[in-house]
DNA sequence: ACTTTGACTATAA
DNA sequence: GTTATAGCCAAAG
C-alpha cells in the first residue's frame, strides 16, 4: 500500500510521529519509509520539509552519531539547537547529549 | 535520458 | 585511532 505516493512524504509522516523529546537517524527514518540505505535521501526530503505543510519536526532528526548536520537548513545554525533545547533535548558542540537514550526508532511503534 | 548531488553509513587503509 | 574512500537510493538539474 503506498502511504501517499511520494517518498517524501512518507518521510514527513514519520517524523511527524517522533514523539516530542526525541531523536532519530536518516537512516532508521529511511528504513521505516521502506527505503533503507537512502539515509541521504530523507535528509534530501527534510531539507524541502520546510516548504511542506504541516510542517516538519526535522529538527529531531539527526545523523547517527547525534550531529546536527541539518543545522543549516532552519535558516539559522542555531536554530535547530534551540528547538531541541526547547524539547528538553540537551545538545552541546551540536550533537545531541545521551543520543542513544533519546534515540527513537520510528519502527519500534511504526509497525501497522 | 543522463549526470550530479545530497541534512548518510559502513568499511578499509 | 583517525582519515579516506566507496556504496547507497532517489530526486533535481
Amino acid at each position: 500500500m503506498s502511504a501517499n505516493g511520494d517518498f517524501f512524504e512518507l518521510v514527513y509522516d514519520i517524523c511527524r510521529h517522533i514523539p516530542r523529546g526525541r531523536v532519530t537517524s536518516y537512516g532508521a527514518v529511511a528504513r521505516a519509509a521502506g527505503a533503507a540505505g537512502a539515509a541521504r535521501m530523507v535528509g534530501w526530503a527534510l531539507n524541502k520539509s520546510g516548504k511542506v505543510l504541516p510542517a516538519v519536526p526535522a529538527h529531531r532528526v539527526v545523523n547517527r552519531m547525534g550531529f546536527l548536520t541539518g543545522k543549516a537548513a532552519f535558516g539559522s545554525p542555531d536554530m535547530m539547537r534551540k528547538l531541541l533545547e526547547d524539547e528538553g533535548v540537551k545538545v552541546e558542540n551540536d550533537r545531541v547529549v545521551d543520543f542513544e537514550k533519546l534515540f527513537w526508532d520510528p519502527l519500534v511503534l511504526g509497525e501497522l
